[in-house]
DNA sequence: TCTTGACCTTCCGGTGACTGGAACCTTTAT
DNA sequence: ATAAAGGTTCCAGTCACCGGAAGGTCAAGA
């Protein structure tokens, strides 16, 4: 596919799709035209990288996790320190961001939505 | 205390909090030295931006959710509204973080640490 | 008291991760 | 054939910081 129709897939703009092949984040393909090719594997990776972007890991983070998943022919034990570590990451993230919904949904509970301005914290 | 402890306690670089008033998010009160001075309730605040920023939530995201704490004399309609908007964002966050969660254990769980590289995807 | 070192201040320039726009080429539809 | 849509590179700008310079402040020790 070209850029626009890997865009609309992934939800990534365009220009963020260029910016992650111009520091090797995807290699897509190119034509005659000159025109980029995605693979269904490369709409993949940048679906990926969207949601990882969201989440707040960094482009390295992006990069790391990738490659884990990607390399084939990998030092287990290596790969498995770094994926335990991204493992933690998620968990403290996943923590914290429950702590968040609870906290703001405490919130939405108690302001019941009518014009009353006496909602607790 | 002063933007030393404050770092301190919140783990953000003294940089970025200074970031953080420039750009209105935080007010810390002068002293006649012209030092900052960081209340309890600022550093609660920046200890916040702290792990909302790390979940990815934009620094506008984050002056909403302050001011959504902190307007004490809000229009509970529009503050639900938006409270429930972040709401969803969040279970957003965590529905994404659980399936990385669940990869990448997976990941892990099956190249479990020996040298073999035949360690499925 | 004086000095030393840690901590604070502002200012200025740089970086990473994009974003917008110009200028131009290619494909598709009418 | 022409116009619209979508692709290309390149260059400049923005946002959220970060590093460093130049200098003021404060607590501790000789």
């Amino acid at each position: 596919m070209n850029i626009g129709e890997a865009s609309k897939r992934t939800g990534l703009p365009s220009k963020t799709i260029r910016y992650y092949e111009e520091i090797g984040l995807v290699s897509p393909v190119r034509g005659e035209n000159s025109y980029r090719h995605f693979s269904d594997a490369d709409a993949h990776k940048l679906k990926f990288l969207g949601r990882a972007r969201a989440l707040g890991f960094s482009i390295e983070d992006c990069r790391n996790l990738l490659t884990l998943w990607e390399d084939q022919s990998r030092a287990s034990a290596d790969v498995r320190k770094l994926a335990r570590s991204h493992l933690a990451e998620i968990d403290q993230k996943i923590v914290d961001l429950t702590a968040m919904r609870n906290t703001l949904g405490a919130l939405v509970e108690a302001c019941h939505g009518d014009e009353r301005p006496d909602c607790p914290i």
